[in-house]
DNA sequence: TTGTATCGTAAGTCATAACTTACCAATAAA
DNA sequence: TTTATTGGTAAGTTATGACTTACGATACAA
């Protein structure tokens, strides 16, 4: 499963700090190390997990990396999501049908 | 921000595990220690987090608690990833913009 | 060619969260 | 009242993942 990797990857903090500063516009690794308080090679590694998880996409730009949020993971994302919520609502139904033939 | 609590949550495959199990029908403690590889006091401590995330709810049955999917923490999930997916969508069309400025 | 800027990766550290067993409380049946 | 079932929590263990510094590769300008 595809989500596996995603919400691992959402799972952490820092992750979520690094998505947080892209969705305004793309960014290279060096500015997002200046806005998030942990190391340029922290923010390096961060970045390899998003975007094994389809979640950013890297661009070069000469000598710097240009990432940007990328719409696959989150497409994921709302595949499950709206999966989850059909399942509930299903299974939320069948209880209450239960529920009233006892 | 709620959302951290839950992205936090569900960040872990095992609490998938339950959320997985759950999303066809309510089920107790016990049967989710059945179903997932782990001890029956660790589903506890899993659907206690679930339960602060609001990601699943849970009805006292006798000596027995029954948890199911909660939409609350569902719906957090679906507004982070529609303001999510439009910010993405307006950074796109911008640097698109600027790029075709330059 | 040298120097500078940028970043990926290796290697090391260690805090923490996911696991376990043990204990005990609450509920229900006998 | 006693016994059985169910599940929350405490306390302990430890693997791992998030962090760091160090190194070297690549791109570009001087």
């Amino acid at each position: 499963m595809t989500y596996d990797t995603i919400f691992t990857a959402i799972g952490d903090p820092t992750r979520r700090s690094v998505l947080e500063a892209l969705r305004g516009n793309p960014m290279t690794v060096g500015m997002l190390a200046e806005k998030i308080p942990v190391s340029r090679p922290a923010v390096s590694q961060h970045l390899k997990v998003l975007r094994e998880a389809r979640l950013v996409t890297v661009t070069p730009k000469g000598t710097a990396n240009e990432y940007a949020v990328d719409k696959t993971g989150l497409d994921e994302v709302r595949s499950w999501l709206d999966s989850m919520w059909d399942d509930a609502l299903e299974a939320f139904k069948s209880h209450v049908e239960n529920k009233s033939k006892n």
